[in-house]
DNA sequence: TCCTTTTTTTGACTTCTTCAAATCACGGCT
DNA sequence: AGCCGTGATTTGAAGAAGTCAAAAAAAGGA
């Protein structure tokens, strides 16, 4: 298991050492693709007075930095990742929202250049998997209305 | 250029056909990748009494319907287009949210496959080039705080 | 034309996220 | 080791986009 070193990747990246940000960096680090709520929920359980405001500038800061990737599905809310620059795409459960990563599928950069640019300075190709996730799967497509019993 | 059939479209999807819906789908027609508040607008012009409300109803039914299409890109509002069921992409721009449309780049279906499925049913793949249009690029990268001139 | 069902309107409300001012604390410096 | 300035956190309010729900209006088949 790779020791996270929190202190370095926040001192790295120019950003001061405090308890909120190292607490948003493990619960990224155990919760992959958690929402704001989600890790201000993780972050309380060591820290209970960090505010949702601050895992919302936590999240800002790190997103800024590079240090962590924002993921905004369709009308879901906005999920975050600490994988970044490594190319991967993401399957997103349409019923639940739920995010599975996609190690990138055609070669290293797919798609990546449209045939006409239409001017626009192309700077990143992003690929999104709609589906429903097995939990989904089961709880929404098996038990037909007649079917479910309480 | 192709006459727009606001009637047959409705009434084939078995939608009844009302003047909100046929000024909502000539909106779409002549805005393509328009917002709700921008058809809401362009729908005023014609018929001033129509509601925001109703817009949304209107291309809630035509999305779900299959007639229209939802594109919701990362933190801008969701905007919408008649172009449906021919797999082609969207170039976002970063700084405005413009949208420009981009035919299928590889092949006919792009990265459609993932090659581990994580469980989900897999039913669309999504492939969204972010950048900056070109006003923008001209808007923001060029001008430096130095050289601007008012 | 009448009647049922679908649409539209109105207005309040939810959720996610951001803004702003005041307080607090990290960490470079002496 | 302690001070101080800048950057971080809290608090509370506000904002944007979209949804919900009940009542009024209109489409279109009989």
């Amino acid at each position: 298991m790779t020791e996270l070193d929190t202190h370095g990747m926040l001192r790295g990246a120019g950003l001061r050492v405090t308890e909120p940000r190292r607490a948003v960096i493990e619960a990224l680090s155990g919760l992959p693709h958690a929402s704001a709520d989600a890790v201000h929920a993780r972050v309380s359980q060591s820290l209970p007075d960090v505010s949702l405001q601050t895992v919302y500038n936590v999240l800002h800061d790190l997103t800024g930095r590079g240090l962590a990737r924002s993921i905004e599905p369709g009308d879901h809310p906005a999920r975050y990742e600490l994988r970044v620059g490594d190319n991967h795409h993401h399957l997103v459960c349409t019923h639940c929202g739920a995010i599975a990563d996609v190690d990138c599928v055609v070669g290293q950069a797919p798609c990546l250049t449209p045939d006409d640019d239409h001017g626009y300075a192309v700077a990143e190709a992003e690929v999104t998997f709609w589906g429903l996730c097995a939990d989904c799967r089961h709880a929404v497509v098996a038990p037909s209305p007649a079917s479910v019993h309480l």
